[in-house]
DNA sequence: TGCAAATAGATCGCACGCGATGTAGTATGC
DNA sequence: GCATACTACATCGCGTGCGATCTATTTGCA
């Protein structure tokens, strides 16, 4: 009960024991990517959350504010803005759609797209510093998707 | 190389495509779970990086700042508005350490110790949303702790 | 047609999270 | 014994993240 080695071996949702629980290992992990992260993009002089904008767009242009949404996991009070201040950067465009006047499509600008050569270098810096074979990263992705898709059921 | 089965099998670090990507698993996972502490949080009329510092305190009380900070992986920018905060709310006391004028030592209120008693359902509530296996969450849990050393080790 | 309900964003207010910098107190070197 | 470096926090500025609420537009249906 009292040992150090039962610490981390006990129920890791159940229990007042910081170092047991794997919300704070997630939570604590996430800034710690990024810190990483910070140091990749300060040369695209973007944010991470404006990076996942552009990751989605990169994919598939011309979305509107909810479909970024609905991929980034992210409301209209965090993507308003951020769309704002990437609209500032000259990285993409918000224009009312016309058939529809309650949409706002985003696209991305030549620059927008430009940008996606330089982020290149960025995915694979990530994965020098996680120090992991990509099996490793790839099976602890899929078990957060899961627990992720748990945590939206019952929240 | 276009079909949809490949969009999660590939190097979860090293691609430029959303659904592949640890770091936003991590991240989105994050979103999650903070959104499950929301709810559960609610009735203790704390945040969640709130209830990292109770949970540390109740563990160990009367802590400098930076020793809260290495525990949490939190700096001193996030923490003296947080803690601030908290003592307004009068969860705890900041106070200068006489021996070394530098150093605020943050020790609990009665109030603040006594919340730990209500706090007891909140692990449970966030396991229930989980819906894993003790031993499934403990796996995730060992793993992002590696990670995290990793990235920060390469940070 | 006409108006309530639904939808898509925008705005407000508050709480983080941290890089950069400032400030007061303490230790160190000579 | 005194300048200098160091330490522990505090402050500033900016960018998220979201619950609550508002506005404008469209839909649905009597």
């Amino acid at each position: 009960m009292t040992s150090r080695q039962t610490k981390r071996t006990a129920n890791p949702a159940a229990s007042l024991q910081l170092g047991e629980q794997l919300c704070f290992a997630l939570y604590s992990t996430m800034l710690a990517m990024n810190k990483v992260y910070r140091k990749l993009l300060l040369d695209l002089g973007v944010t991470y959350p404006q990076y996942l904008v552009l990751l989605v767009l990169w994919e598939r242009d011309a979305l509107m504010v909810s479909e970024i949404g609905e991929r980034l996991f992210l409301e209209s009070p965090t993507l308003t803005p951020l769309l704002k201040r990437m609209e500032l950067l000259g990285l993409l465009r918000r224009i009312r759609d016309k058939n529809d006047e309650r949409q706002v499509i985003v696209s991305l600008t030549g620059q927008g797209r430009a940008l996606r050569d330089r982020a290149k270098v960025v995915p694979g810096g990530v994965f020098c510093a996680a120090g992991c074979s990509p099996k490793e990263l790839a099976s602890i992705r899929d078990q957060l998707i899961q627990l992720r898709a748990r945590l939206l059921e019952n929240s």
